[in-house]
DNA sequence: CTCCGAGGAATGAATGTTCGTTCCGTTCAA
DNA sequence: TTGAACGGAACGAACATTCATTCCTCGGAG
């Protein structure tokens, strides 16, 4: 699944190197616009290196994807709570996404770049669902409570996603900056899409 | 600036041709992932005619580019309701940006897909802000009038831009139905996330 | 404690393929 | 007949991948 490991443990930080470098290099170029050689430049690898632990390039790829996928969910999901408010737990939900988005950047360009892209295998394009599965979950029982509108929660979710995701593009274009107060105020236009 | 183009003015629709193939099969699997021979094929022409209409596979992708945001722009602006109530203009923005989603979903891929990318020309770059600049009037004309948020008005073009592109491709990937009462619903959601 | 040799890990030059681009013989319109 | 337009074979560069070789680690013999 996660492609061959030498055998000594203690060499376990190569494979963290490439993985690394593909991120930052597949986020910045795209896939096909990244050269394997490259990846291993960068990582201070031999090219042949990267083969030991990856099948080939779209082994690699769907890798990155899946660490940061995952990362993705547990930061979202971690100490969630749950039983708070709707309204907290819209703030919860949001502030977790940002926080995200702020430690690793360069994480969530490479996702959002990737989504639903053809190289990704079935199991990452499984992996897509189930990282919004929170707040669908949540969109769904704020509806039945007539709190948010009656509007397929799909729906809800792609503004709010779709909203977000660029604003952060925008951020790291230099092209608006999200302080504290921006964010806060985003946060409050996006409530205001959904509620009732 | 367009390119070297043959003398004989009948033989135009090559190079449509080529703009046509290009714009597919660069919204489908990006500029790398594209070979030009491919674009040829698909255009039904020799690999070779192409470069004597563009100078290299970069001016091709520019020139798909150009050719869309130009025709994005006009289809907002053209017989744009600027005398109109300004949740009517807000209406005819929506109406008629997916208007043009829904007459050229490839080409709104695309533009989407290509959007800040490194091998775009300043040129091209410039439309980028061009074409949102009526979107930013509005929503500056607003905000003065006390009628959508104290929000900085780029801010609130990220939130209804992303939101938008979001649901369409979203769309296009058969995960929602953008009918006329989603489409308006979505409309509604977002008029509730800028104004005041 | 030193040295040796076995075997897995790592390497990067070599390989075959595919790409962007050019070149040139052919076609076509006038 | 002539010159522009065209097609597609051909070319060098760049790519993903391989593999013969080197490096490193460590167990055990002396």
């Amino acid at each position: 699944m996660t492609g061959p490991l030498p055998e000594n443990p203690d060499r376990g930080d190569k494979r963290e190197a490439i993985l690394d470098a593909a991120l930052t290099l597949f986020a910045e170029r795209g896939f096909h616009g990244t050269a394997v050689p490259l990846v291993a430049e960068r990582a201070k690898v031999g090219a042949g290196t990267i083969y030991r632990y990856f099948e080939n390039k779209e082994a690699l790829v769907n890798a990155v994807y899946r660490k940061w996928k995952h990362a993705f969910t547990a930061a979202v999901v971690e100490t969630f709570p749950f039983d708070a408010p709707v309204r907290e737990q819209f703030h919860a939900l949001w502030t977790r996404i940002f926080g995200f988005a702020n430690d690793h950047p360069t994480a969530l360009q490479f996702i959002e770049l990737h989504h639903h892209a053809a190289y990704l295998d079935a199991e990452s394009r499984a992996l897509e669902e189930q990282s919004l599965a929170p707040a669908r979950a949540l969109l769904d029982e704020t509806r039945r409570q007539q709190i948010t509108k009656d509007v397929p929660s799909a729906v809800l979710i792609h503004i709010v996603w779709g909203a977000f995701t660029r604003l952060v593009k925008a951020a790291a274009e230099g092209q608006i900056t999200l302080d504290a107060e921006t964010l806060d105020q985003a946060e409050n236009c996006l409530w205001e899409a959904v509620r009732r």
